[in-house]
DNA sequence: TGGGCATGGTGACTTAGTCACCGACGCAGG
DNA sequence: CCTGCGTCGGTGACTAAGTCACCATGCCCA
């Protein structure tokens, strides 16, 4: 099931491709990862195959997982991909823990990214509770859509992103089109119109 | 909107009535809560009017909002209301942050604590997006009923539990109590069949 | 060039959520 | 004791979302 991690190690360097998996449910914590360049995309699977991203860590920001691993000595319960090349630190636990005790700023940084994780998960929740997939899904594409428009990901992707099922998204990315919201390729949605999108995500 | 907070305080002691609001939304924080005795439960209210209660704070256990506040200084963006009678203490702002830097004990006690709330909170966004009312329905009844089976919250209490509606949570009693795994009553829930709940919160 | 996989479109159905409304209970104030 | 009002719960009718089954198309590459 678990394949020789591909991260290579050189004095707490950390460099790997994209597509790369750095951890799964189950796994065992190896360290405390600080990005400086990519990103990974954090997701749970429910036992129906219902896959919801929770998060992604860009440079600067800290994997939530690994801090709850670390600080119970756990195993992780969710999966980390790396969805761009990787490179950063990996501070093993020993040291992780030396950190945060002796340098207040190192643990004042922790601190400040797992409240701004925890403010993540609370908007997280309140979609999933209360908005409409319509709302859901213009947040999505707004939020990874590059400069000129172009959000490169499958129908099913997009279902991932919200939490839902790849025919509703299917739908609604047809009702947008025909309204001329977005246009739709195989595996690319544009935008047409990011203020319909905008309107359409804070529920109008 | 806010009127005057009636938590006493006597060198640092917390006690106040059950009912009370210990904070609201875009509150500031006024310190971080040590709980001895009682329970505290945090809640979300989108837009439509629509409840949800995150978790529930016991002795031994850290409000995670509160957390936040302290950690990036911004002002609360949940609910909490004492279900109990609370008897605590009350650490201002400064003297955590003191604490912090200088007990080892407390530190690794505070960060347990938030680690363990993350696990709550990546299972209730599992369930949100992936269980059924029943299974959400039959673990919230499984998980508030007292020793004798009783669960003593009405049904508009329960869909807040569950992050449903009303009606939904009605109809699915209605259900369970045909089929004489409860006993409905005006503000009282029997349980009649723990394990044919647990099957259900399983989802089969 | 022709399988075979990934992607996505669609109909038919089930489950969940919403809206509107009503009735039943329960507790004051007369 | 009755009355009135607020809370609580039940229900029909509808819309939104999710599921299941299946098929069509594009695309990669053997």
């Amino acid at each position: 099931m678990t394949e020789p991690n591909p991260i290579s190690y050189g004095a707490h360097r950390l460099a790997c491709p994209a597509g790369t998996v750095l951890f799964r449910p189950d796994d065992a914590c190896s360290g405390f990862v600080v990005l400086q360049e990519g990103s990974i995309r954090v997701s749970l699977t429910s036992a129906g195959g219902r896959e919801i991203v929770l998060y992604r860590v860009g440079p600067g920001e800290i994997c939530l997982q690994t801090f709850t691993c670390l600080a119970e000595g756990r195993t992780y319960s969710a999966e980390g991909v790396a969805e761009t090349e990787l490179k950063g630190e990996m501070i093993p636990p020993g040291e992780y823990e030396r950190r945060m005790a002796q340098e207040p700023d190192f643990r004042r940084a922790v601190f400040t990214a797992v409240a701004h994780r925890f403010a993540d998960f609370e908007h997280l929740v309140e979609s999933l509770a209360s908005a409409s997939i319509e709302a859901r899904l213009a947040e999505a594409l707004l939020a990874r859509a590059d400069a000129a428009g172009g959000v490169h990901l499958t129908h099913d992707a997009l279902a991932a992103e919200i939490g839902s099922a790849r025919e509703v998204v299917s739908r609604q990315l047809s009702r947008f089109e025909r309204s001329g919201i977005v246009a739709l390729a195989r595996g690319k949605v544009t935008l047409l119109s990011r203020s319909a999108l905008g309107h359409k995500a804070a529920g109008s």
